[in-house]
DNA sequence: ATCCTATTGATAACGAGTCTCATTATGGTT
DNA sequence: AACCATAATGAGACTCGTTATCAATAGGAT
């Protein structure tokens, strides 16, 4: 039976304070930093839980997983500055259609995508030289 | 300078002999299965130079990369078989004009993106019980 | 208030990948 | 063909993200 804790509760208010996209570490330095005695493990599995009950999407980035706070329930992509981490929600039916018919037209039952766009957004994009 | 060594070709070798996406550990493996006495260091080093050439494409699956030779030149996105690992290449014009018009929508530049779909393929799904 | 047990947290363990550095061998030069 | 500067190799140490262990703690149903 599933229990609600002080911990978990604190992951979850701690990601949604979070801009873009955060790593495990971070957001237990974070909590630390702000006063909380959580330990690191704690939120390692707090944070797969909200992974895996759809409160929190999830990506890789240089080996490390990293979350962010999701409307939950809406399935989405996700366009990232890949400077300052600042993330917008994106929907696209037509991409979601394109992959189920891609994946029928080879014969592949119930498929899954991952799909993500990298970029750098206006802010960043004026502040930094061009590279 | 660049140099040839034996071990950059029989890594070449071993990934064109791969069906789908392998891990450098898994690669090393087979290799010294076939009497090669390679390191596993230059496995990763031989990949990574790979990939970065463009001989190869690489993805990140539960924290560890893996990679597989692809026809170099064409940008392309991937169809997997999340059960026997069997890769299909796929292009869809459709989802890069998409990705970059959703970029640029949000004033984000030089877009990158992560397309892949994964799903089960005609034989796995056969042989497998529904899940 | 009591008990059962899910959860916590400090730390050990694990694993993918990188770094170090002495040794080897490639490929241009003579 | 012999030489040489140096790129590349490989064994193992090391880094670092993540998971497992396990005794102690604290939800929450009764």
């Amino acid at each position: 039976m599933k229990r609600n804790t002080w911990q978990r509760e604190a992951v979850r208010t701690a990601l949604s304070a979070s801009e873009g996209f955060v790593s495990a570490q971070a957001l237990h330095s974070a909590l630390r930093d702000g006063g909380s005695s959580i330990g690191l493990a704690t939120v390692y599995r707090a944070l797969s839980d909200l992974a895996t009950e759809g409160e929190a999407d999830a990506l890789q980035q240089e080996g490390e997983s990293i979350y962010r706070a999701c409307t939950p329930g809406s399935h989405h992509h996700h366009l990232i500055c890949r400077n300052c981490g600042l993330t917008i929600e994106i929907e696209a039916d037509a991409v979601e259609q394109w992959a189920k018919t891609v994946a029928a037209e080879h014969g592949f039952i119930s498929p899954n995508h991952v799909v993500d766009v990298f970029g750098l957004c206006a802010q960043c994009s004026a502040r930094l030289p061009s590279s």
